[in-house]
DNA sequence: GCCGTTTTCGGCCCGACTGTTTTCAGTCG
C-alpha cells in the first residue's frame, strides 16, 4: 500500500470515530497522523514496513505505528476492517455536503437509514428531514442546495485562474469608505495549486456594514450567512467566499490566523502558550493576568513577539518553517521582479495561438532579457510537432529575428517527447543544434512507477536535455499524474545535470512545490516555464514564482533569475561541466 | 491517541454563525 492509501486509512477511521461519538482527541489524533504520513519526507512506505521505522516520529505514537505497520504488511487493518463493519461505504459521501457533520449524519443514519447522498436527497425531497429532532425545513432547504453544488463544482479552483478576480474584489474592498485596511487570506495567501475558498479580511468600524455590503457584490450569487462580523457567500463560478471584519488593531492577528494553515496555526499558538502568551485571531494576550500585552501593528510584529522571523505565506504549512524562523534560518524567497527570461513556450507553428514574433513582444513588455521557444517534436502529431526539416528552418527564423533584437535573446530550443522507452523523439546530432531542450512525456501515461521512472531517467541521460518538463503530467483537477519516483527523479537530475522545469501553466505547477526543499538541496536547479501557449499565458511566470517560494527556492536555485550572458555561457558548455 | 523546560496523567485552539432551540448543539474554519 503506497503513502496516499495510508493517510486514507487513517483518515477513514478518523472519520467512522467520529461517527461514533469517539474522543474528540483520539479523532484528531487519526487526522494528524495522516497529515504526518502524507508530509513525511522520507521514504514512509519503506519506514513503516519496518517494526521500529517510524519511533521518533512526531504525531505517530506506538498506536498508530503498529497499524502502519500492519496495513503496510497485510494490506489490511482489522481494526478498520471492523470498524466498517459499523457503517456501509457510502456513508463518506455525506461528509463532503456542507452544513453536515458527524452528529447530523449519525442522527439522520439512525433515524433515517440516510447512508448516502442520493438516500439523503430522496429524503429531504419527501420532506422526512424537516421532521428530525435539531432539523428543520431550513436544514432540509440547505441540505438541496448544499448537495446540488456540489454536483455542479467539484468545488476546487486553479489557484492561477483566479488571479484577476479576486485583485478586482480587494480593490472593490479597499475603495468601500469605512474599510482601513484590506487583504485576501487562506490558501490563496499561501499559495496552494488549488483554492477551496476565499477568506477576504477587512479592519472596519462598521462590521456590519461592510458585511452587508460584500453580499451585493457583483461576482456574488447567493448569501450562505452575514453577520455583524462575517458574510459567507457562494459567488458565481461557484466558490465559496467569506469576510470577516474585525477592528484595525485586531488586523494583523486576524491576517495570521486566517492565513492558516490550521497546522501552522496549532504550532504557533503552542510556541505562543510556552512562552506565556495565549494567540488567537484577536490578539495576544498574556496568561498570567497583570502582564501587559504588547502593541502589534503589523502581522510581523506576531512572529517577531515570538521570537521568530517573519515567515512568508506561502511557506506556512508547518513542514519546519517555524524550527527554522526560530534558528533564523529561513532562506530569502525568489521574487518575480528577479526573472530574467523563462523557457518552454510554444507558437503557431505546433500548437501555439500567438507567432514566434508575438510571444517575443510579450516577453519583452514583461521586462524579460531572454525567451525560450520549444514547439513540440513530431510524435505529438495532436499538437502540429515539428519534424526534424521544420524544426531546422524554424532554428534558421530565431537566429535572424535575434540578429535585430537589442539587449534581448530568443533561444532555439524543442519540447522533445519522451517516448516510450525513455528514448528521445529526435536524433543526438538534431538536438545538437538546439539551444536547450525540454524533455516531457506526452504518452503511454501508464506505466508503472518504475517503468516511468526509469523512462524519465534515461532522458535526462542524454547530454542534449537541458530540462525536464512537467514530472508527472498531471492536470489539477482534471487528471491523475502518472507514477513517478520523485526521489529518485530529483537524484538522477542531480547526477545528471539536469534542470527540472517547474510547471505554472495553472492546470499544472508540476512538479509539486512539496518536493522542491529537497531538489534544491541535492543541488538541482529550478526553472520556472509557464508553458505558455499564447503571450497572454506568459504571464503565468508570477504565479510559479509563488509555487517556487511555496517550495522554499531561492534566487540561486532558480535557473531563470540568471542574466542573459550567465544562461548563454551555461547553455553552452557541456551538461557536466555547468 | 499523542505528548512532556508545568507533566507518565491530564491536557489537547477556540470563536462566530445558524437553526432549532427556550439556553444551546452542531458545524466551520
Amino acid at each position: 500500500m503506497n503513502r496516499e492509501g495510508m493517510a486514507d486509512v487513517l483518515e477513514k477511521i478518523a472519520l467512522l470515530l467520529e461517527l461514533k461519538g469517539e474522543n474528540p482527541f483520539k479523532v484528531r489524533a487519526y487526522r494528524q497522523g495522516a497529515e504526518v504520513v502524507l508530509a513525511m519526507e522520507e521514504d514512509v512506505v519503506e519506514l513503516v514496513g519496518r517494526k521500529d521505522g517510524l519511533v521518533g516520529v512526531k504525531g505517530i505514537g506506538d498506536a498508530l505505528r503498529q497499524k502502519l505497520h500492519e496495513l503496510a504488511n497485510t494490506g489490511k487493518l482489522e481494526f478498520y476492517e471492523q470498524l466498517k463493519e459499523e457503517f456501509p461505504e457510502s456513508i463518506f459521501e455525506l461528509f463532503e455536503i456542507q452544513g453536515l457533520g458527524p452528529k447530523k449524519i449519525k442522527a439522520l443514519y439512525d433515524a433515517l437509514g440516510v447512508d448516502s447522498l442520493a438516500k439523503l436527497k430522496a429524503t429531504c425531497e419527501e420532506g422526512k428531514v424537516a421532521d428530525l429532532p435539531g432539523f428543520g425545513a431550513k436544514t432540509q432547504v440547505k441540505l438541496l442546495q448544499a448537495m446540488a453544488a456540489n454536483e455542479t463544482f467539484a468545488g476546487r479552483f486553479l489557484l492561477g485562474s483566479i488571479g484577476t478576480m479576486v485583485e478586482g474584489m480587494l480593490e472593490t474592498l479597499r475603495l468601500h469608505p469605512e474599510v482601513s485596511r484590506v487583504a485576501v487570506a487562506g490558501s490563496y495567501r499561501r499559495a496552494r495549486e488549488t483554492v477551496g475558498d476565499l477568506d477576504f479580511l477587512v479592519a472596519t468600524k462598521e462590521g456590519a456594514v461592510v458585511c452587508e455590503d460584500f453580499t451585493t457584490l457583483p461576482q456574488v450569487e447567493a448569501v450562505i450567512a452575514c453577520g455583524g462580523t462575517k458574510a459567507s457567500v457562494r459567488l458565481k463560478n461557484g466558490m465559496q467566499c467569506d469576510l470577516r471584519a474585525v477592528k484595525n488593531e485586531e488586523f494583523p492577528f486576524a491576517l495570521q490566523y486566517f492565513t492558516g494553515s490550521k497546522e501552522h496555526n496549532v504550532a504557533l499558538r503552542s510556541l505562543a502558550l510556552k512562552q506565556g502568551w495565549s494567540l488567537n485571531e484577536y490578539g495576544l494576550k498574556p496568561v498570567k493576568k497583570g502582564a501587559q500585552a504588547p502593541a502589534v501593528e503589523e502581522e510581523k510584529d506576531i512572529y517577531q513577539l515570538l521570537g521568530l522571523q517573519y515567515i512568508e505565506p506561502e511557506l506556512r504549512e508547518n513542514r519546519g518553517e517555524i524550527e527554522a524562523a526560530a534558528e533564523n534560518a529561513l532562506p530569502r524567497l525568489v521574487e518575480t521582479m528577479n526573472l530574467r527570461g523563462t523557457f518552454h513556450n510554444h507558437t503557431t507553428e505546433s500548437d501555439g495561438w500567438d507567432s514566434l514574433e508575438g510571444m517575443v513582444e510579450e516577453a519583452r513588455e514583461l521586462g524579460l532579457q531572454y525567451l525560450g521557444i520549444s514547439d513540440h517534436s513530431k510524435s505529438s502529431v495532436y499538437a502540429r510537432g515539428l519534424d526534424e526539416e521544420r524544426l531546422l528552418e524554424q532554428i534558421a527564423e530565431i537566429g535572424k529575428m535575434n540578429v535585430g533584437l537589442e539587449g534581448f535573446r530568443i533561444f532555439a530550443g524543442s519540447e522533445v517527447d519522451i517516448l516510450k522507452d525513455g528514448s528521445l523523439d529526435f536524433e543526438d546530432e538534431t538536438l545538437a543544434k538546439l539551444d536547450f531542450c525540454v524533455a516531457s512525456v506526452h504518452s503511454v501515461f501508464n506505466l508503472d512507477e518504475d517503468a516511468m521512472t526509469r523512462r524519465l531517467c534515461r532522458a535526462m541521460e542524454n547530454g542534449h536535455v537541458t530540462m525536464l518538463g512537467h514530472v508527472t503530467g498531471r492536470q489539477l483537477l482534471k487528471r491523475e499524474a502518472y507514477a513517478v519516483d520523485h526521489a529518485r527523479i530529483i537524484d538522477c537530475a542531480a547526477a545528471t545535470g539536469t534542470i527540472i522545469e517547474l510547471n505554472c501553466s495553472p492546470l499544472r505547477m508540476d512538479m509539486d512545490w512539496r518536493w522542491w526543499k529537497r531538489a534544491r538541496d541535492k543541488g538541482v536547479l529550478c526553472s520556472i516555464n509557464p508553458d505558455a501557449h499564447s503571450r497572454a499565458r506568459l504571464h503565468h511566470i508570477g504565479v510559479g514564482v509563488r509555487l517556487a517560494r511555496k517550495g522554499w527556492l531561492r534566487r540561486e536555485d532558480v535557473f531563470n533569475t540568471r542574466p542573459l550572458a550567465e544562461v548563454e555561457r551555461f547553455l553552452k558548455l557541456p551538461k557536466g561541466e555547468r
